[in-house]
DNA sequence: CGGCTGGCTCTACCGTCGCAGAGCCAGCGG
DNA sequence: CCGCTGGCTCTGCGACGGTAGAGCCAGCCG
């Protein structure tokens, strides 16, 4: 990966508004994570969410609440019969974008943290091939880190980053 | 995304020694994702880590040295005139898979919680076109989260995730 | 109305992460 | 041999995220 234009000179910017770093300050935490990959694999209620994550009801609050106020999650109202109404939450497209970073991460724990390629793999239903997290270019393709150039955005209000 | 086999009851099965939460016991910090982020903008030495990250001298050698440990980075002796043999860090293969997972994250920050892109972008350098980060099948083309199938990886030891 | 129930909150309490500041120590130059 | 310096470590300290356990409260039931 390279830097490119006024970012060549390493000792001349500093990486402020970083969006990894912004995006860590929301999903940064070992049960957001984990409450987001349950989410993918279909729980939508509260009780579901705190015991497949194996975390407290407190814990499983307070992360939920939190995702679903910055747009995570959709708080949806339903009602099963005989019972009060309750709520669901929901990905929004906001949290389905989480999908790559899950993803990836997995990709990365199954290759180099298990000794089996790990417990669960990922394909595409409609082959049964496995899939990959990879970075791509506008044509679909592979495009290998060598090739990679990191530029400032001319849209970007700040300058010194 | 959808579960298959074995997997479709939800209640029969828990997520145990997910990929996911083990990568997130390793690089699951803000301090190593960001280590990571300069590792990757070609930081290599002591001091630039943790000056560009904006951490303290004893939070970044602890992180350094943990992920070290790890095999994320190789600690390599150089020594510059003058000067005694100090150490840099280099990525190993290890650490350079944690890309897709790093830009993943950025793309995501950029895309929602930015409200001009994110400071940075980056491209593919020999055409300039950006890039993203894509779930891919075996032929590079895309897969929508909607054709995305989970199954219980058969060589892996444990029967019951 | 009154009881039950499940989501949610509150109150300790603990472990971890990061900071600040001081100090250690290897090793190169003089 | 001595002094300087830069990684690295140690010692509080505060913030935060998690647990455990108790309690609140809306609202559907009888």
């Amino acid at each position: 990966m390279k830097l490119g234009g006024p970012l060549a000179d390493r000792d001349e910017w500093r990486a402020t508004h970083c969006s990894v770093d912004l995006a860590l300050s929301v999903v940064g935490t070992r049960t957001a994570m984990l409450l987001l990959r349950e989410a993918f694999y279909g729980t939508t209620r509260f009780h579901d969410f705190a015991n497949r994550v194996g975390i407290t009801d407190a814990a499983a609050a307070g992360r939920l609440k939190e995702l679903a106020d910055i747009g995570v999650f959709e708080k949806r109202p339903y009602r099963e019969e005989g019972q009060r109404t309750r709520y669901e939450y929901l990905l929004t497209d906001m949290g389905r974008a989480m999908l790559p970073t899950l993803l990836a991460l997995m990709q990365w724990g199954d290759a180099y943290l298990q000794d089996d390629g790990g417990p669960l793999r990922v394909v595409e239903e409609s082959t049964g091939a496995p899939v990959r997290v990879q970075v791509c270019g506008p044509d679909g393709s592979e495009v290998p880190p060598e090739d990679l150039c990191v530029l400032p955005n001319r849209s970007s209000r700040s300058r010194t980053q």
